[in-house]
DNA sequence: ACACCTTCTACTCAATCTGAGCATTAGCCA
DNA sequence: TGGCTAATGCTCAGATTGAGTAGAAGGTGT
């Protein structure tokens, strides 16, 4: 009796984020994030791994680079007489296009998770398609204590029922909408037939929620943002970029003293007069927060530790 | 030419906490933490593969388990015709003593990381050792430049300089006394010959480095907590609780403000009476805050987005 | 040149939260 | 009963947050 090999793939979710838009590189058809596999004789770390075929496959240099999350069920992957062990990762990146020949190209992220784009509104998908299928999905509960669990956990999720809604969740929003049967790739026919999302190809979608709600999180409290910025920009740059991964919109005033005044940004005394309006100040990233305070991050609301 | 192939290895940093002293599981001498390996035949995930060898190997069923990180650097391991990758889990559970036959024993989380415990202030450690050995390090850059870069990261990390200590960041400070040659598991002669916190087997002590900082981190902002203690319990144990692992003295009326009018916690009317002075009320976890707030955690100091 | 539009930027203000300290309560023990 | 200890209640100033008003500085079209 022969053991299953293991193996070990990599798997990167690479986001820029251009003007408005949150994006994601994908290949293939369903669309998938870049994957590669360990060689185990030639790569020293799997970092380094990462860095070099994603090099390869897609012609980008990734800077920012963090863990995600090691994925090792059963049944994942094409070929069933190995074991797929997938390590993901989070890179971010300024926007650049990928090499012409590479097969790879920039998605819009919340194609893909079109209930976490909160920036105009409670999106239209949610109470249209998500609460219904969730309504279901809290009814065919088997008992009344599975049932109130259900509806719970519904409502915490999308801040159904005076909940509130919590951006950084989404990793178990789209757990919950797999385990619903919301989205086709639970193997399990979507409720209604209709597809809401763009799927992606195995749990790839999994995946590209748990770096969404990753980088929300860490929005708050490190300087990730300026990771997706040119070495300097105006204010509403700035804004505009952490509202589109954070997925809310935020008041411009408070916003811009919360990053200036807590020293995160200071001022280049240069301006871009390409606004529309008044121009605005071009800003750069404060290196020294990082000695000053422990958490520094762009002030998003919502944080409270009471009331 | 045969590739080596890839094993999958698990660890567990397993966590409780005994009144005023933060535990973690370790096994062998030098002491390790808990380890697996996956069967790929048999197990069909990687959490129930880490449920199953615990409980075989220390007869202690795992409540909350979460994943820590993934090491996967070459070098790592005992068999060199092998690549060991592994996936490291921080599990919590309420203390208890592990099967007899087990070998298996608790030990004190900050005799591993004894620069980690400000609860009696600064540890005495880091004037007298670890900042001379920073100094050294420091000094011992090839230039100005990397000198300033060096002398930078250590103010932050130990909160030198005008820093503010961060206890979040366990972690980032274990990997700069590796780099500072501080710790014998870098395979350097320690500075001055001296070894300060107990050192563990191969990247172990890494891991509960990483493990600590992921726990202190998720303290402010979910309720992990209540994972470590019993039903009902008084406002006195969960502070110290919370202390224990935060590392930091926390003012006792501004805490139970912020746990009891926080919406953490409920009072049961029931009362200890063995504290040594007046009875203190026994509290439950009140799981509606979940509900009610997006990120509900006890109030620990330090995290302001300005100033 | 002028009104007008747009966006950036500067302030204000009330509500709330935070950090710190003082004071009181309620058992235990000699 | 007085003194000890730990728990609990309350106050207060300073800082932070959320929301809004208003002015400044460019462009555009007539």
């Amino acid at each position: 009796m022969t053991t299953s090999p293991v193996v070990l793939g990599l798997s990167a979710v690479i986001v820029a984020v251009t003007a408005d838009t949150p994006r994601v590189l994908v290949v293939g058809d369903p669309p998938g994030v870049p994957t590669g596999r360990l060689d185990p004789e030639a790569d020293r770390t799997l970092e380094r791994s990462l860095r070099r075929w994603v090099r390869e496959q897609t012609g980008i240099d990734l800077g920012y680079v963090e863990q995600l999350y090691t994925l090792g069920d059963r049944g994942r992957g094409a070929l069933s007489d190995e074991r797929l062990v997938s390590v993901a990762y989070l890179a971010l990146v300024r926007e650049r296009s990928p090499s012409d020949e590479a097969p790879a190209r920039w998605g819009d992220l919340y194609d893909f998770l079109p209930w976490e784009d909160f920036r105009e509104g409670r999106p239209s998908v949610i109470p249209e398609h998500v609460v219904p299928a969730l309504d279901h999905w809290v009814a065919t509960g088997t008992d009344g204590v599975e049932r109130a669990a259900r509806r719970e956990r519904a409502d915490i999720m999308f801040g159904q029922g005076g909940a509130t809604w919590d951006g950084e969740r989404a990793l178990e929003r789209y757990e919950l909408l797999w385990e619903a049967g919301f989205v086709p790739e639970s193997g399990r026919a979507p409720e209604g037939g209709e597809v809401h999302g763009e799927p992606m190809t195995l749990d790839h979608r999994r995946i590209v929620a748990q770096a969404l709600g990753r980088v929300r999180g860490k929005l708050r409290y490190r300087p990730v943002v300026f990771e997706l910025l040119p070495e300097t920009f105006t204010l509403s740059q700035l804004q505009r970029v952490a509202e589109a991964l954070s997925g809310v919109r935020l008041h411009t005033q408070n916003f811009r003293r919360l990053v200036d005044r807590g020293g995160l940004v200071e001022g280049t005394g240069e301006y871009d007069t390409s606004t529309g309006g008044r121009p605005a100040e071009l800003y750069r990233f404060r290196r020294e927060v990082l000695r000053e305070r422990p958490a520094p991050g762009v002030g998003l609301p919502g944080l409270r530790t009471s009331g």
